[in-house]
Order: C-alpha cells, then structure tokens, then sequence
DNA sequence: ACCTGAACACCGTTCAAGT
DNA sequence: ACCTGAACACCGTTCAAGT
C-alpha cells in the first residue's frame, strides 16, 4: 500500500472549515502576501469551498480582520518588568506600534473594526496597570487608553496603501513654497514641521500624550 | 429652430474634463451618495468618457480622495476670534473633526493620502497661530499639530465603514465579562472606560493633548 | 498630448438550492 | 444547521490604438 502521497506534507494540512482554521489560514496568508491577498475569495479557495460557506463562521471582512489582529496580539512580547512606569509604558506602546506598523493596513482596518479579543483585552489592561502605578487618576487613565492606542493604530495605518513617502513630499514641498505672507507660522516653522527621525517623533508622542492625561482633569459628572 | 432641450439643464451642466471638473463633480457624488460612489468609473460615466481619461487628470484615487478633502475644507468656517486661545484652538479641532464626521470615509482615507492643498496648510496656519499665541515653544508646535490633526481624523475615520455602534458594544461586553483576577485594573475601570458623552470625551481628549504638547519638551538636537 | 474601448484581474455578499 | 455554485453588482488600473 503506497504511504500518503508526500506532495500532502508540502503546505500545511488544508485547514478546517471553523472559526479557527479561518482566522489562522488568514493569518498565515498575511504574514506570506499582505492583507491585500486575505480575501474572502481567497480563503474559500484554499479551503475548496465557496466563499459563501466563510459567512456561517465570520460576519464579514471587517470582523475577519479584527480576529487576525487579535491573534497577532497574543506574539506581542509582555510588559517589560524594568525601568520607571513612565518609560515601560511608551516601550508596550512602541511594541504595539511596532508590530502594527509590519502590517499598516491591518492597521488601518482595525481603526474601523475595533478588536474585542482577549490579547487586545490584555494590551488595555497592561496600559492601565501602568497607568495606575503612575498615579494616575483612574478616571483620565481610562479615558487616556483610547488616546494612546489611537494614536499607535493611527500612525501605523498611514503608512498603508500608496507610497506614503509621496505623500510625505508633497506636503513637504508645500510647505516649503508657502509664502511668509499668508502663512506666516508656516514659513517660520517649516523646518520644524517634518523634522526629527520617526523614533524620536514617536517617543515624544507618546510622553506628550501621557503627561496631557496625567495632567488633564475630567469633567465632573463623569457619570 | 428648435432650442437647446430643457432636459440638458435639468442637472448641471456636464463638468469639463479637467481637474477642476473632476474634482468638483467628485464632491458633488460625495455629497449626495458619499464616498463609495465616488470611483473612477462612475466620474468617467458621468463624464461620457472610458475611466482611462482620468488618469490624465489624477494619479490615482487616494490622490482624487486628498483632492476633494480640501476642497470641502475650504468650507470650513474661519477660526473664531474670541475667546482664550485654548478655546479657540479646541473650536477649530472640533470644527474640523464635525466636518470628517459627515464623511467618515474621506477621513479614513485622509489618514492614508495626506492632503497637502492650500486648505489644509491654512488649516495648519490656524493651529501653529493659535498654539503660538499660547506662549507654546516653536518646536513644540510645530511636532504637535501633527498629534492635533491625527487625532481629529482618527476619530472621524473610526465611524467609517461597519456599523461602528457594533464594535463599541462588542467591546463593551468583552469589557464588562472581564474577571477581576486575570484583569483587574479593566474590571476596576470597567463603568469609566466607555464613559461620557462623546463631546465630553472628544473635548477632554484636545485638551490633554494640548497640554502634553505645551508641556513636553522636544529632544534637543532638534535637527 | 490627449483620449479612448476593451481587457485584465479581481472584489464582497446574497440567494436559492441542496444535504 | 451547514454548505455550496452561481449570480449580482460592481471595482482600479493598464495597454494598445487612435486622433
């Protein structure tokens, strides 16, 4: 009796036709080509069914999305253990921004489609424990996260889609060639504008944002 | 000699194939059955032409979507002229984040293709005038308008695509099942997380960011 | 140069029908 | 219930050919 033709082994076993074998072919897909290829029409094909059949497991696209996240959630590393609260709380985000910004235009959906999973469940609580130990008031603590994690999907995801260097340029240009008369701050400020590497814009970012929660109170009937 | 039919003026006339008339009617299908019916195709239609014509006039779509955005922002009302400058400042963010509310699509893709046309910079003219008038250093300002205008259309782009309403409610019961001992700083936030009217969070949110901006100094060699 | 028809290579989602 | 093929109603962009 000829043994299970090898040709079986060369990919990964044809996943099942659940929630998780979804999710998890989607992922493997995005890690190899790019959400781009993470189509319904795609996984259907590598399933050998329909793409009608996907719709019993996942809602739609957006919620198809949000689970691949939530999954690449869970690779993230934990929260380092070292270091004054302030500083281990900009490296999570950095983690995070980092990890998105391999993927920008997960990113991006997950600015529309906001996971619920449990590892993003885990970043929220990781954010506020820091928070919390800082000092923080719990109440601009829990409105804070929304800012921080915002802000670290939202950079991420401009860097999806066309070559956001062109953008960058043109922005740049136009700035350059602004007239000191109808734009006088512009003129003044144009080196500043898009100066500083990424890493020192984003760390500033982040300890902007966390002292303009730490230090802004939240109005009274916080109900 | 019969006059020109009536039924040629019962819609406007048939904008010119130019930029401009692009442009124009690009907002003009926006506004009536928004973004999702702005594509190359339905202007090229619309136009009595193949949609190949337009590549003559736009690079492509993200850069048609940047177009139209400041097109719209050219309808923003002019920043408001009393008031302290922390106010004024806000009333500009928020003006503009109710206009990317009304096309939270356009947001999403602003996020993306960066508008680089003569509204946005007068955009960017109103905040660096207004933080500088608040005694807020150059450099500052200069990397917070950025911080400014992200979170403005962030917040507008969440509302984009999928009924938004969904996830906030999917994320407020994976919030409210939370055991207090795998999440204990969630379950002790839970009621405060998803608190607040969203004029509230959206007007407490500006200002912790402008005080973090005004706040935090910018590394020192600032290139 | 500008303009075009046709083609290439796809999409998400729904529906009626089967098991 | 779960699963499916086929259909509906579209996309953006490129290319070769015309004017």
């Amino acid at each position: 009796m000829p043994a299970t033709p090898r040709s079986r082994r060369e990919r990964p076993a044809k996943p099942a036709l659940t929630r998780e074998g979804i999710v998890g072919l989607a992922v493997g897909i995005l890690r190899a080509e790019g959400l781009h290829k993470v189509t319904m029409r795609r996984l259907a094909q590598e399933l050998d069914t329909g793409p009608a059949s996907l719709y019993v497991y996942v809602r739609n696209t957006a919620e198809l999305h949000a689970a691949v996240l939530d999954e690449l959630l869970g690779t993230l590393a934990p929260p380092p253990a070292e270091g004054d609260w302030r500083e281990r709380l900009e490296r999570v985000l950095i983690a995070y921004t980092g990890m998105l910004l391999e993927y920008p235009s997960l990113a991006r959906s997950a600015l529309t489609a906001w996971p619920s999973g449990p590892h993003y469940l885990d970043l929220i609580e990781s954010l506020l424990g820091l928070l919390d130990e800082g000092g923080v008031p719990r109440e601009r603590a829990a409105w804070g996260v929304d800012l921080l994690l915002q802000r670290a999907t939202a950079t991420a995801a401009e860097h999806a889609g066309g070559d956001s260097r062109d953008d960058w340029d043109a922005l740049g240009d136009a700035l350059g060639e602004v007239s000191a008369r109808a734009h006088p701050h512009i003129a003044a400020a144009s080196g500043l504008l898009l100066s500083g590497a990424p890493e020192a814009r984003a760390s500033w970012a982040f300890q902007a944002l966390i002292n303009g929660i730490e230090h802004t109170a939240v109005p009274e009937p916080h109900e």
